[in-house]
DNA sequence: CGCATCCGATACGTTCCCGTATCGGGAGGG
DNA sequence: CCCTCCCGATACGGGAACGTATCGGATGCG
């Protein structure tokens, strides 16, 4: 913790204002690939943000690929990390708060949600970053699930296949956040995605029979799920 | 239907060649936008693949931006017309079975996908065009619901809101076909998506009480629905 | 306070692509 | 069969952004 990187044989030596260039790029980044669309965006737009000239760039990244891809990394794990705080917080009495406090945490935050889709639509074509992406959307539903399980666990309710549960539940979050910025003011895409998001909820978990625990079954009945026909 | 305009009143004259260059321009640049990425591609990429050079782009289009507009409305609108074709086909005994013919006539082609990802992001972007995408997503619900309602009413269930259902169902869709493209082989992906899709369809929709027609009432239960607590 | 080192600014040559203006071949019409 | 007018190819000038090489100020250390 001295601001400075030790001599070590060979190794480099300061690190001082080079952690605040780094981070005043990378913020500057987001917004011009928000704004510009990755992409469209240059080196010489972000190092304008940033208050820079391309020199402060090429010193400290070799491509706007590095670039985008540490942004978004950073970015992506601080998300991730607040998903881990706010339901470390939540009590979990129901498991409706545990949903709603991670729909906070990760909010629909426009700037963001641009950047990841266009970053989403990018690795699709570009292997390596296909895995990245892959990687971190297990780590979220990683992160999700065990908490909503317990939580629904809690209230009365088992999830047979939690696999299926999380991978459901960023689908709904992904296709639902679209149509929240596709319709700027809409309620009702709002209130759409609340609902899909409680449905699917109770879609992928069913009431324990036993143990009736002391909170009340928030519902009488189940859903159909009629073991796929396996017909054409 | 003479392959020409009229010479009336200071009208052009000829169009024949035209329209098919203006066909392989467009068909180039799906293939240059699905691998390039929108914003990376450039007017002589897609000239080259279509086998131009720039005078045949700049006779027929004005700009990039032009030509991708023309590209998504026209691949967009035939698939609306796809699925609304696929649709009447469908005897639509069972909602299962219309809905599996939706997804056939849509499917997850990964060009596609991609372009319209990025056309997507890019249109968050641009007022004009988020509202064009706006209206074609109201689109495909309004040809998607009402078919599916009749199908779930022949086999005995209602739909309350199908306002929500034609939009859950579109979200399900963004949303699966992004998991199923991050992991190429992953038959999981594919199940888990057809298996959404389904707990949706029952979950917006409740059997009528009355007249149990002929059809076998594929669930005994319902849904829980729990009447939103309204609480923060 | 002076020195070694780092780091971002500046300067430069290059590449890529744009958009326009002009030309020549070919498609229809008469 | 000629002749007109379209339309895509070619040629041209310009600008934007790239990546590198070098410089001078700042920074941290003794």
């Amino acid at each position: 913790m001295d601001g400075t990187t030790r001599l070590g044989g060979g190794a480099r030596r300061t690190t001082a204002r080079r952690a605040q260039t780094r981070r005043r790029l990378l913020d500057a980044a987001l917004r011009a690939f928000a704004e510009e669309g990755f992409g469209r965006t240059t080196v010489e737009s972000v190092c304008a943000r940033a208050g820079f000239t391309r020199g402060a760039f090429y010193s400290n990244f070799s491509s706007l690929d590095e670039l985008f891809l540490a942004m978004w990394e950073e970015r992506s794990a601080r998300m991730l990390h607040d998903l881990r705080e706010a339901l470390a917080r939540a009590p979990a009495a129901a498991p409706e708060e545990a949903l709603r406090a991670a729909l906070a945490a990760v909010g629909v935050d426009d700037e963001w949600h641009r950047v990841t889709a266009e970053f989403t639509a990018h690795a699709l074509r570009t292997p390596g970053l296909r895995r990245v992406v892959a990687a971190r959307e297990q780590a979220i539903r990683e992160t999700l699930v065990p908490v909503l399980t317990a939580a629904l666990r809690r209230a009365g309710r088992a999830v047979p296949d939690e696999a299926a549960l999380g991978s459901a539940l960023v689908a709904v979050h992904d296709g639902t956040s679209v149509q929240v910025l596709l319709e700027p003011g809409s309620e009702d895409a709002l209130r759409h995605r609340e609902e899909l998001f409680r449905h699917v909820l109770y879609a992928y978990s069913r009431p324990t029979p036993r143990d009736p625990g002391g909170l009340e079954p928030p519902a009488p009945e189940e859903t159909p799920h009629p073991e796929e026909p396996h017909r054409a």
